[in-house]
DNA sequence: CTTTCTACG
DNA sequence: CGTAGAAAG
């Protein structure tokens, strides 16, 4: 319940988990519709929430309807924001977003070679660092898959396909961080019933695969999350809408930030702001906050 | 607003016209989707409103979901009520249907001869009157139209099939009443702007001569709510949703009851439940609801 | 269960 | 402006 001597009224964590001096809050969310997310409270969350670079799956909303909603949601700032998105070809479907309060120096959009489609699932942002280097960040947005389906063929090859990007990427780059909803849960603490889900799409084996292979040596990333909470269960990032799942927490984390090691060692507090405590929820997919004390 | 000693809340038009003894009430409303006028508070209309003969239009619903509804809705009533649709092909679209406090002898389904499609716009029923006569109610639901589309034509077609129809109709039964959505202003007073209506579909001289026919002396019918509000403008039955129409009563009188004379005689207290007193709004269509003193 | 688009009104 | 279906998640 929000507190009367609270200044940031139903959101209690912004005063318990307030920014430090000097740290770049990154926050990764699938809103399931931009539109929807704003109309049921998304604009209360960011403006209490002080994020530096936001990273949107699932906008559903072509660039025009982007920039208005996220101006309102940030007018309170009274910073001009960027924004860049990749809209899906197929209006009203997926679509990613970075917006950050400091100008990318470079957006790609599309996932390059893999470049089969406009499919509104890749876009990345380079930014310069106050040491001079450089830092890219990612939003993602992997296909949610079906066993036995066309889908699940489409999510594979984009798995796949970072397989090949992700080390390509830290490589040639300084520090680099892809976040999103990679629509897989990595480990069997990932899922709460993960034992009913190993023949779902979500919690495939190949499927699992890939994460070892991007989170391992060769890969070369860190699962932020993880990493900072330990081997626990969860935190879930996603809730069907369906039955009780968000209220018994049967959830599933697949939304990451995942950082290159240089990176990922300057990562602290990652939050999964499911709301609890103040009972909203914008989209299935609670958002994923990181600070991270940057050179 | 609703008066605290008004039994029936905030019908207060339940108070002013209750039902005489010895009175059949027949509702004509379309309802624009039967499950979105029930969410938006039909039913309590349908408690305090006490009919008989209820003809539905634009039901958009099949028959299971129609039974259900209409279940709850009279359930406070403690008596079965008989319900006849007629569906249209293509799922969510159109649909008639007559709700009845009696049993009907027989009901027809379809407009007969031109009985080209599945169209859900036209159900009949006969029941029996107490000197043995019957009365044949049939609920229409004619296309809404559209100037230089195919869908004119078919408005065209539909209305020169009545314009036999309702003759035939008259010739063989004892009692007719044929009510619905017939979507077409009579004359200058059924329109508020009329002057700007004359070449959109819904006032056109075309389809305004078929009414002149219908109720003039070969058609044999009467226009109840016109012969009983006299010559004055209105009252409208339907109001766009956009812009401040319903506000404005920038309506159109385009719901009619239409009864052989008789009938037509034994009419009184017409009435379109508007519902500016209570300013609940669950259709852009008003019910027209007339009272008869049936023999 | 929820979102958006679409067709129809 | 609003309804319901469809496709997707």
């Amino acid at each position: 319940m929000a507190d009367e001597t609270n200044p940031f009224g139903e959101f209690p964590h912004r005063v318990v988990d307030p920014k430090a001096d000097g740290v770049t809050r990154v926050a990764s969310v699938n809103v399931n519709g931009i539109r929807a997310a704003h109309r049921k409270g998304m604009g209360e969350w960011l403006a209490a929430r002080d994020v530096d670079v936001l990273a949107l799956q699932e906008v559903r909303a072509d660039e025009a309807i982007l920039t208005k909603l996220i101006t309102e949601m940030t007018a309170s700032t009274g910073v001009d924001w960027h924004i860049h998105d990749e809209e899906a070809a197929a209006k009203g479907r997926a679509g990613v977003a970075i917006v950050s309060r400091s100008a990318p120096t470079e957006v790609r959009a599309g996932i390059g070679e893999a470049h089969l489609e406009d499919q509104g699932r890749w876009v990345e942002a380079d930014f310069t660092l106050g040491d001079g280097s450089t830092l890219t960040v990612a939003s993602v947005y992997v296909h949610s898959g079906e066993v036995g389906s066309i889908k699940q063929d489409h999510k594979m090859r984009f798995l796949e396909y970072m397989r090949h990007h992700l080390p390509e990427l830290a490589r040639t780059r300084d520090h680099v961080l892809v976040v999103g909803d990679l629509n897989v849960g990595h480990t069997e603490l990932d899922i709460k019933n993960w034992k009913g889900n190993v023949k779902n799409s979500g919690f495939l084996p190949e499927e699992r695969a890939f994460f070892d292979g991007y989170f391992g040596e060769e890969g070369g990333y860190v699962d932020v999350a993880r990493s900072l909470a330990g081997p626990v269960e969860g935190p879930y990032t996603w809730w069907s809408y369906r039955g009780k799942a968000f209220d018994n927490d049967t959830g599933w984390r697949i939304d990451y930030q995942m950082a290159t090691p240089a990176l990922a060692a300057l990562a602290h507090n990652a939050t999964v702001d499911r709301a609890l405590d103040y009972s909203l929820r914008w989209s299935d997919h609670a958002p994923l906050v990181v600070d991270y004390r940057l050179p």
